[in-house]
Order: C-alpha cells, then structure tokens, then sequence
DNA sequence: CAAAACAAATCAGTATTCCTAAAATTTTAC
DNA sequence: GTAAAATTTTAGGAATACTGATTTGTTTTG
C-alpha cells in the first residue's frame, strides 16, 4: 500500500553465492573455505538474505546447519543458476585466452611431477602458457577459474577425469641407510618421516606387510611432503614416499627402495579437465605429455 | 610456469551482471539505468572485466557500443544464467513472503487508477500486503524484484500479460471551462494544459480533429501527470487526459469532457505479472480486481 | 564431570569494492 | 562550427565485504 520507496534493490549478488555454497556443502565453514573467506563472511551474508527474504533458509543446530524446507527447495535453482554462471566464466576465459592453461595442484604434486612434465610441454607446444596454482584441496572446475586439476582420487571417475598415475607408497631412503636395513623389523631403529598430509601412510604400509614392528610415530612430520623428500635425501631418515612424487629422485640414484613391498592404495592420481576446455586444441598435447590412460 | 600466485579469484558478480545487462542492451547507458547506477559505474565494471580475461568485449564506437565476435559468442550464455538467478531470487521471494505482492508501475497510474483498485482488493483479500512502486519505466520482471507492473503497453501481450483498458485520450476541463468551448477551434484561446510525460498527447489529438487548430505548446507543462490533473480541476485551463486516469473525475463530476472525440492510441494499460507468480493464489484475485481481460 | 573441540554468531575495525559527480573526450548531426 | 550523444576518466566518498578476536551453546572426549 505504500507509495515509492525507491526501487527497492534485489539481494546481493555475493549473498546468493554465499547461500547457494553453504546450502550445497551443507556447512557455513565449507562455504568460507570454498569462497576463501571466513566464517563470520558467510554467516553475515546468509544473515542479510534472510533478513531480505524475511525468512529463514537455515536451522542452526550445534554441529552445523541444515537447510529449512524453504532453503532445500530453493537450493537446486540457485546451484543450476551459479553451475551456469559459472560456465559463462570458463566459456570467458577459454575463448578470450585459448592458449594459457591453468593447473590447479597440491604444491607437492606440482613440484615433484608436474615441473618434469611442463618442461616437455613446453617443447611439444611452446606456444601454450601454463600457470601451475598451488592449492591444498581440489577446486570445483565448473565454479573456480582453472582448466585442470591434478589430484589424488578414490572412486570412480568422472567423464571429464583421466587417471594418470597409480598411488603406490613405499619407503624410501639413502643407499647408505637401506644398507642397513635387512627386514622391516630393522625400521624400529630408524628414524621415519612423515608427511601432515598423509599422516597415515607409513600405518597404512606397515598393516601390509607381516610381522610388521608395532606403530609408532617416531621421528619428525613435515607439513611440505618436498620437504620431507629433501629431509630423506640428506639421508635424515626413512620416508613413506608416493610412487609418482619420488620417480625423479628414483632415476638419479639419490633414493632407493629398501624393501619391494609396493603398497596400492586404490587410488589414481587424477586429472580433472574443466568442460568448457574440451574443445581447447591444446588439450590433447596436455592429455599426451601427462600420459593419460583413460578420459 | 609460475608457482603459487594465491587463488586466482574470477572475476566480481557486479561487474559479470553489468557485462551482460549492457551486452544484452547493446549500451551501456541503458544498462546503468538497467542496474539502477551512474553509466561510469559500468564503464569501470566493464574495463574491469576486460582486464580480466585479456580481452576486449565491446568495440567502442562514437554512437554507442558493439560487442565483440567474443562478447557476442559469450552473451547468451550470461543471459540464461542471470535469467536463471533473477527467477531463483524470484522464487525465494514468493515462496519466503507468498502475501506480500510488489507491484510497480508510472507514479501517476499508482495514484489515479491503482489506488482505488486496491481498495477493493483489501476487501476482498484483507490478508494480501500490497506494495506499490512507482517507477518511470517498465522492470524486466525476470530480474528486478516486483511480482507485477502496469505499464501502457503497445503492440502484442506476452503471455504473462493481461490488457486492463483501452489508453484513450481526449480533453477534459471543469465545468465552468466546457460551457465557454463549442468547438474546438475554441480551444485556441485557452491554455492548454500538457505532461512532460506525454508531451505530444495534444498533437495526437488535434491530428485526429479535422480543422484543428494549430499546434502550439500553449501553457504549463506538469512532470507529473496527477499535479496537472489538480490544476485541471482547478480551473487552470484544459487538460489532454489519458481516460484510465480520469474515471474518477469524470464520474465525480469535477471534470467534463468538452468535445465527444477520444482519440484510441492503440495501445493498453498491461498488466505483467512475474512468471513466478503464476502458481500464486493471489493471482487470480488480483486479476479481478484489475478486471483482466485477458491472459 | 571437566576439558577440549566444534560450528556458528557477534562485533568492531578495516580493506575493498562500488558508485557518484563532474569534467573530458570523441565523433556524429545539424 | 556548434550542439548533442555516448562513453571515459578522475578523485573522492559511501556502501559492502571481510577479518580477527571473542562469545555462545553444544557435543565429544578424557
């Protein structure tokens, strides 16, 4: 009934991407981490919106939220409105820089396998530029701006997805230290390295293998696996290594594998390519040089 | 080949809806009034844009501006996904607050015609709020946040709108003003009331009179059509009337029309209605009360 | 049962983004 | 050659978005 209060505005556009990443993740920290900004960021955005809409989207419970009724039935259009958007924006990049690659990678895939294949990129297809992001968990390609991904992944693969690599982990060490070391049972000796990102892994090898000594976590955890792998190069001790980050170190001679025992942990290491970047010429060169086996 | 430049951002939300309001208007002036900003506004969001992915979207031409073959390619790719988010926020907006109508339309029609009109539709449906917005031009209903505009309208209906009444004009004075006018040759010696709205209502009509006299913009000029309708009433001279706007008048008695000619401009008072609203249970009340006639 | 851990809310302060206003630029129209 | 139309360019200011620290209420854990 009220008469001209100016044009009144549409909620903002920031609060909508906000609602539909919390509503879809089913958590307001996911949401911070996938929008990289804090909490707070995201519980002040969904605040506005449900002070524009004059209701509610979600209950707040005490281990996280869940979405009203009004919120589930909202969420599948705002997600089919930001999936598109954000396909608009790859469609942008792609079609206005064909030739410039982004690769989105954990620092130490990126270091220890992706440099050595970049470099015979580089010479198959000198004319693309490739932009290697460092990043700790796997983007969503059809929302954030890279053209692959590379990481490691259990399940089954996407129609988008190749597998690269089989994940095989295995102990590594200095010629000089796999001297000494006859059996496993030798390991309670040595000091082992772990890597924070993979804590489990030398559990994980040790459950494989029969008379196993008993595990401990003895020695020092490094939270950059390159780290850990200079640390064994220096010979600090026994490091839980995976297959495809050590080849290099392998093939000069600098590390050995003590014992044969390869352990498979039923993953791959993945390359994820973005859709809008299917037809990109560049990307067969991209799929060879990796040396794909499927996708 | 660079190694971590923290999260490549993609670009600002603001700046892809100004991308694609201005693509889609082919201008980005009217996009500014589009988005409700200043035309530097999009100017910025768009250099921005540009900066962005490297490339040029619009070639910038004395006359306006012309997309690229690249905005062009991109353009509908936004429009569906800006099209698909303003009908989410629609949705969130009738399914949040289902008795709560917006309707926007010409300041004038919200005072003269729609005011009455909504009296009968709170007798009817007491448990409805209406909001009443006035604006100069017609929202694009996919994206601005008003359940229904009343704008007159010529050439064909959508299907998402209804013909309310016939736009006719034709003079109307007091009383004591008719009594002194035979013919309208008569009309060459009063002062002719006009609307910066439709600043050339007088010479529709006068078109349509065979020896009318001649065209000349004598008297006051009104911004607003109900401050002229005042001063008609008023005695200050003879007012070219748009008939939606005057039924109250003419019925009460405070203004006559002088001459039998009204002159049909070929168009409507049209009522759009959100397709979002369609499943509304508001919705067909509303139409009563308009008197809908079609749609 | 207390302590630690979680997930989100709150709030003040700050950074960034967004916008405006006014003048400048450029080319077309009369 | 002056005016008009459309966009650009600034600088500065307003609005928005974000952070960091703290708080709350609960759940899990020791």
């Amino acid at each position: 009934m009220s008469v001209s209060p100016p044009r009144p505005k549409g909620p903002h556009l920031n609060a909508l991407r906000a609602f539909e990443s919390a509503a879809r993740l089913k958590s307001f920290a996911a949401a911070a981490h996938e929008l990289s900004v804090t909490p707070g960021a995201i519980t002040q955005h969904i605040k506005a919106l449900e002070a524009w809409a004059e209701s509610d989207l979600f209950v707040r419970r005490t281990r996280g939220v869940e979405l009203t009724p009004l919120g589930e039935e909202l969420l599948p259009e705002f997600t089919a409105a930001f999936d598109m958007l954000g396909s608009a924006v790859q469609s942008l990049r792609t079609k206005s820089t064909p030739n410039k690659i982004t690769i989105a990678t954990l620092p130490s895939i990126a270091q220890l396998w992706l440099s050595e294949k970049l470099g015979e990129l580089r010479r198959i297809a000198p004319d693309i530029t490739v932009s290697v992001v460092a990043v700790e968990t796997p983007p969503n390609l059809a929302r954030e701006p890279y053209d692959v991904s590379i990481f490691f992944k259990n399940g089954q693969l996407e129609r988008t997805e190749a597998a690269l690599f089989q994940d095989r982990i295995f102990p590594v060490c200095t010629p000089e230290i796999a001297a000494r070391l006859r059996t496993v049972s030798d390991l309670e000796s040595e000091t082992l390295i772990h890597d924070s990102t993979w804590a489990g892994d030398w559990g994980l090898w040790l459950d494989h293998i029969p008379d196993s000594p008993r595990k401990g976590k003895r020695g020092p955890t490094h939270s950059l696996f390159s780290v850990a792998l200079e640390e064994a190069c220096n010979g600090a001790g026994v490091l839980m290594a995976h297959e495809a980050l050590v080849l290099a170190k392998l093939r000069s001679g600098a590390l050995v594998c003590p014992f044969p025992e390869k352990v498979p942990l039923g993953r791959n290491l993945v390359m994820g390519v973005s859709s809008r970047f299917q037809g990109n010429p560049a990307r067969k060169k991209l799929l060879d040089v990796m040396g794909a086996r499927a996708g």
